[in-house]
DNA sequence: CTAATAAAAGATAAAAAACTCTTTTATTAT
DNA sequence: ATAATAAAAGAGTTTTTTATCTTTTATTAG
């Protein structure tokens, strides 16, 4: 809707990884692409800028796998979406303009602000980690099937 | 930033229409093109399309053009957008699901819900013609340079 | 009725995004 | 040490989006 399909796919995958090694646990990349029904080496290449990003860890070898530690769990919504989209969903002209402020708008400008801001406080306030519960929970879904 | 780069293009192109066609007049590709900053075929392309729907009027042959007629002028920025880019924007998942509801809700759908219909409730409230005056006076603008 | 004009239609090309495959490197358990 | 495991890196491929080019059809002014 709001974001790239690399961007949705990194979202679910984060969403996993966290709930799934909330008690110190890793998870293969197999693993997590069955759990949130996604390409198996898309995803890798996907979890593998995530990582060098520090926005996940990861461990080679056996036993290996990706996790996040106390503190990448505390990221935000919109750390993971700038990581990947970059910021055009925070900055963008609606119309598309590469100049478009206040100043000299388009005619969309102030319409579009508000909602991006709304979109922008929520993502920035919204950790990772905050669905882990509701996950474990099955309340809420990040996979098709 | 939430459209497509085409329907950026076709809402700009649109407006201008909208604005030059005020008083009856039409006006021809080139000058959309010049007057949006976009490239001619494709912007061509684009308005074929809009008019095929219904969207925008057009006329062939000397004294042609594009041009919009008073019912169409009425038309909400949502028609134009879902001509472009279909319903993804009003109904899709923030994370790309295709089965996402209130039943069977992915971790962010209710965060998402809340700024989806805001900018539903804009975009169906907001008429083409309503930039005109503004278009006019100078006080926004619908092209880079 | 003809020449000029302008959009419509169709076919093609380039760029970006989405996705895949193969090889390399690091780690660990035995 | 060695074999097995799993991520990292690099090099493709496919699909979609964006953009261009050429030909056809309709309309109008003279």
């Amino acid at each position: 809707m709001f974001f790239s399909k690399t961007c949705e796919y990194a979202l679910r995958a984060v969403f996993f990884i966290a709930q799934k090694s909330e008690h110190g646990r890793k998870v293969g990349i197999r693993e997590i692409a069955a759990g949130i029904d996604s390409p198996e080496p898309f995803i890798a290449k996907i979890l593998q800028d995530l990582s060098k990003r520090g926005l996940i860890q990861s461990a080679k070898g056996p036993t290996g796998g990706f996790y996040t530690d106390a503190e990448t769990r505390n990221n935000t919504l919109a750390d993971i979406v700038s990581a990947v989209d970059g910021n055009r969903l925070f900055t963008g002209c609606g119309l598309g303009l590469k100049e478009c402020s206040a100043n000299k708008p388009c005619p969309v400008h102030n319409e579009f602000a508000k909602i991006r801001d709304q979109l922008s406080i929520m993502l920035h306030s919204t950790t990772i980690m905050q669905f882990n519960e509701e996950l474990n929970l099955g309340l809420s879904y990040i996979k098709e099937r």
